[in-house]
DNA sequence: ACCCAGATTTAGGCATACCTAAAAATGATC
DNA sequence: GATCATTTTTAGGTATGCCTAAATCTGGGT
């Protein structure tokens, strides 16, 4: 299995400091699919950067530091998706390689991306072009 | 630095041994920034794996498996380039988020924007697209 | 044919992120 | 408050891809 990046740590234990208060070692590693020592191993890591704050037994808190990378990869994770979707691609499938591309995106890219979605879901050129686009996509079949 | 992966060598041996007529271990190296007994040791690697043929002290030549995944990431490579060429990201920059994000892709994902390339530069109203995205970004600025 | 500069490989290490097995801590139940 | 099942950590190991320093090969010039 592919090693784990900082940045997916992070997204895990945010999720579950929303959704079940705190984020555990064994939670953790059944999210990410890696065996729980080896995410004892990353908390220590992660609290040496100053991302969570790592209480043994107890499991991670997100620090500052830690909230404001979450929320960034949020932001780019839901650029991606929407795009994605917005583009025809099947709901996982948007969803997994949303996953790959947000860890992988510039800022100036993202930027444009996100404004790009915005003039294709807000703007009646832009909502004309993907009703164009899937009319397209039908004679190409 | 990052760690490089089989993708990333068998890139730079297939330009190369265009370029250059072969892939020598050190042209390698310096392409991929990387020192030369590391480039060796991958060569090994990726002989093992079958994409190339490895001859000591002569460099690496691109087996058929090896051509094929050249010519696969070289489509992959190109889509997003263009696309983000297309989306006004900026040259350099859309050319190395390009470079990220052609190791990540899925097929469909990728095949539905080369269909969605396909359209904005091809058809009619694809190309109105774009245009109206020029107008609308020039009003968010 | 020989020598030498430059390129490449060999040898030996380091860091990272993963693993299994065994030990220790936790907390729910009696 | 002792017991025990569950969770977590500790200890020790593996694989990968990178490094430096030293040895070896290669090919051009004489």
């Amino acid at each position: 299995m592919r090693k784990k990046t900082t940045e997916e740590y992070i997204e895990i234990i945010c999720l579950l400091e929303r959704r079940e208060g705190r984020a555990q070692t064994g939670r953790i590693a059944d999210a990410i699919n890696v065996k729980p020592p080896s995410v004892t191993e990353m908390l220590r890591k992660l609290e040496r950067e100053g991302l969570i704050v790592y209480e043994s037994y107890a499991g991670a808190t997100l620090t500052p530091a830690g909230e404001e990378m979450a929320r960034d990869l949020q932001r780019r994770h839901r650029t991606f998706a929407e795009l994605l979707e917005l583009l025809g691609v099947e709901g996982e499938t948007a969803e997994t390689d949303a996953c790959q591309f947000e860890h992988h995106v510039s800022p100036e890219t993202l930027e444009r991306l996100r404004l790009f979605l915005e003039f294709l879901s807000k703007s009646p050129d832009g909502r004309r072009c993907l009703a164009a686009f899937g009319e397209f996509q039908k004679q190409e079949r």
